[in-house]
DNA sequence: CTGAAAGCGCTTACAG
DNA sequence: CTGAAAGCGCTTACAG
C-alpha cells in the first residue's frame, strides 16, 4: 500500500534530504517540522515523522546542527588527572551536583572532558578537541596543559579553586583566610609543635616532605593558599614555619592521610597538632593516631578542611572549615550558562567559608 | 617585520582555511599540521603553528571535525530525572566512576545528557540532540522518553539494571535473586510480619502505600525485580505477599525512609522486619526505629540494599546486599568502548551479588 | 610533500 | 506555508 518500500529502505544511512527526498519536500521542510513546528501545517509535519519512522531517522544529526548553529549546548568540565578520580572526591562530587542543577536547568548537557593519560605529546589535546560552548575549570593546576589548551580556545569559561585569569571570572572561598583561622585556632589552644598532611603541590606525583622552595612554587593555588593561611598563623604566633615539616600527598585519600601522618608521628619531635588540607587526608591522620594509641585531642590535635559529610559523624568528629560545595558548582555553573546567553552576568563574591569546632582539636597538654 | 599584522589580525573567527590563506599555502596543510603530522615537513608544521598562533586559531574545530569524520569521541549517559539526583546517590557516584575510568581510558568524554526538565513537549529530546557515539542506559523507567529517543538514534548502547532489549547487551546484577536471599535470611530469623519502604516503582511521583496492581505494572525494572525477589521468599515461607505493605518513596533518600518507615510502624500490626530496596532508604528506616525508642535489631530488625559505603559503619552496621558499583560502570564502559571500536565484545554474564550480614537483623523475639 | 574538489548533514536568511 | 541556494569548518580520497 505505501510506495515502493523495498527501495525506501536503502542501505545508506537515514538523513534530512533523505526523508525529504522521499516525501517530496524541500529539506526545509523537514528541517522545520523537527525545530519550528509552527511553520508547516501540523498535517504535513504528521506525515514528515511518518515518512521519517518508515526510513528510521531519528531526527537531525546533533553534530551538523551544531555546526551550523555554531552552539553545542554542552558545557564542559576541566578536572585534574585522572577524571575518575573527581567520584572519589567527596567535595568535588557535590561541586559536580551543583554544576550539573545549573546546566540541566537550562537544558544543556555537561561533558566531562578527559585528562591526557600518560601521552605527553597529546596533552591537552582532549580540552581542545571536546565539542561545548564553554568551560568550568576545577581545581587544576595553575599550568596544566588541559587547562590552557580550553583557555586558549576564547570560550567563556569559569575558573573555580584555580588562579585568577584576566577576564575569567573565579568562583571560590578565600582559601588562605580559612586556613589561617583553623591554625590559629590551634594556637590559640596553646599548641607549638605542628605537622602538616598536605594533598598535592603539583602534579608531578611526589609524596614525602615538601620544603619551603617547593611550597613556594606549587601549581596547585589552593594548596598554596591552604599552606600561606597556616604559615601567616604560625608566624605571628611567633612560631618558625620552616620547622614545620609539611607531607605531601599526591593526592586526597584517607589511605594517603595514613601514610603522612605516620611519617610526622615517627619523628622526634612528635607534633601535637596536625593541620590536613583536606577532611579525607584528616581522616587517615586520626586513623594513624589511633593505631599508635595516641588519643585525639588529647594526645594529638587534628585539624581537616573542608566539611565534607564523614567529617561531623566521624569519631571524633572532625574540627574543620565548611564550605557549600554544591552552592559553589551551582553558582559556577549559572554563571557560565548566563554568559553563555549573553545575558549580563558579574563575577561573584567569594564564597563563605567558616571554621567548625569539633572534637578532634582540644587543649594542649603536656 | 611580520607581514602586515594589521590586517592579519581580523575580525572575522579564525579558522583552518583563514590560517591557511594567511600563509599561502593549501587549508589541508594546515589540516595535517595538527592531524597528520608526518605528512609535512617539521619546519612547515613550526610556520603553520606560528601563524595559527599569530591568528588565534587553536585548532581545528571540534564539531567541524567530528561531522566530517562521523565520530565524537563521546560516549553519553542517561540517568533518570534530574540528572543532578546522579550525585546524591552513593551508587550511582561509583557506577558513574567506572564508567569514567573505563572511557577516558580511551580517551573518550563523557556527556551527562540531562533530561526534560518540566517541558513535557521536549520529552527526550535531549537524547535526541547529545552528540554522542553511543550511550550508557542507567536505571531508568522502562518506558522513559528519554532512553527511548536514545535507542532511536541505533547508536551503539549499553543497558545498566535496566530491561533487556534485542540488540542492546545488558549489564548488572540479578537483583531478584539477592532481593530473595535477604528475604530469606529474616524468613530464617523467625520473622513473620514484613513491611517494605522502596524507591519509585515509576516515574510518577507517587509517595505512599502501593498495591499489587501497582507493583506488577511498575516500569522501574530493578524495583520490580527486587519486590518479586521479597514476594517469592515470602511467599516461599508461607506468608501472604499481599497483606505486605509496601511503602513507595519517589526517590532514594534518608529522609524518605524515615517517613515511610513511620508509616508502616503506625499500623497496629507493627512489623518486626523492613526490607528496603535501598541502604539510605534502610538508613531511614532504621532513625525512624530509634527516633520512636525501638531497638534494631532487638524490636525490628532492618535490610537495605547494595551495600554503599555507610551501610558498613552504620549504628548499628547495615545488613544488605553487597555488589560491586564501580565495577559495574567499568564493564559497561569497556563494553560500549569496544563495540564503538568495532571489537567482538559479547553481552558479559550478570555479576555476582552476595548477602552481607551485619547488626541491624537478628532473631524475631516476642 | 602538496593541491583542488567534494561532501559530512544540517539551518537560515532571502524570496515567493 | 514552501523552495533553492549558500555555507557552518573541517577531512579525505584522488591526483600529481
Amino acid at each position: 500500500v505505501k510506495g515502493n518500500p523495498e527501495s525506501a529502505i536503502e542501505k545508506r544511512r537515514a538523513t534530512l534530504t533523505r526523508v525529504a527526498e522521499e516525501l517530496g519536500v524541500s529539506p526545509m521542510t523537514v528541517s522545520n517540522a523537527y525545530s519550528r513546528p509552527d511553520q508547516l501545517s501540523p498535517a504535513l509535519r504528521e506525515r514528515v515523522f511518518e515518512t521519517a519512522r518508515r526510513l528510521g531517522y531519528a531526527g537531525p544529526d546533533p553534530v551538523a546542527r551544531s555546526l551550523r548553529r555554531s552552539r553545542t549546548n554542552v558545557v564542559g568540565v576541566l578536572y585534574s588527572n585522572p577524571l575518575s578520580y573527581a567520584f572519589d572526591d567527596a567535595a568535588a562530587v557535590l561541586f559536580l551536583r551543583g554544576v550539573t542543577a545549573a546546566t540541566e536547568a537550562s537544558g544543556m548537557g555537561l561533558l566531562l572532558v578527559p585528562g591526557s593519560m600518560g601521552a605527553p605529546e597529546r596533552r591537552g589535546s582532549a580540552a581542545g578537541e571536546a565539542a561545548v560552548d564553554g568551560f568550568v575549570v576545577y581545581s587544576m593546576a595553575d599550568d596544566d596543559p588541559l587547562a590552557e589548551a580550553a583557555l586558549r580556545r576564547q570560550l567563556p569559561a569559569v575558573m573555580v579553586d584555580q588562579p585568577r585569569r584576566d577576564g575569567v571570572p573565579f568562583v571560590g572561598i578565600d582559601d588562605e583566610a580559612a586556613a589561617r583561622a583553623v591554625a590559629e585556632r590551634l594556637v590559640s589552644l596553646g599548641h607549638e609543635r605542628y605537622g602538616v598532611v598536605s594533598f598535592a603541590l603539583a602534579a608531578d606525583g611526589h609524596a614525602g616532605i615538601a620544603d619551603v622552595v617547593r611550597q613556594r612554587s606549587a601549581t596547585y593555588r589552593v594548596t598554596r593558599s591552604r599552606l600561606e593561611g597556616y604559615a601567616a598563623a604560625l608566624s605571628g604566633a611567633g612560631l618558625s614555619w620552616e620547622e614545620v615539616p609539611v607531607y605531601e600527598c599526591p593526592s586526597s585519600t584517607v589511605a594517603l592521610g595514613r601514610t603522612g601522618a605516620q611519617a610526622l608521628l615517627d619523628s622526634d619531635l612528635r607534633p601535637t597538632a596536625i593541620l590536613a588540607t583536606s577532611d579525607q587526608l584528616a581522616l587517615g591522620v586520626i586513623e594513624a593516631a589511633k593505631k599508635r594509641g595516641l588519643s585525639v585531642p588529647d594526645d594529638l590535635s587534628v585539624a581537616g578542611f573542608d566539611d565534607v559529610s564523614p567529617a561531623a559523624t566521624a569519631t571524633p568528629a572532625l574540627t574543620t572549615v565548611h564550605q557549600d560545595h554544591a552552592e559553589k558548582g551551582l553558582l559556577a555553573g549559572r554563571l557560565l550558562v548566563a554568559r553563555l546567553r549573553g545575558e549580563e552576568a558579574p563575577e561573584p563574591d567569594l564564597l563563605p567559608a567558616r571554621l567548625v569546632v569539633r572534637s578532634s582539636t582540644g587543649r594542649y597538654r603536656f
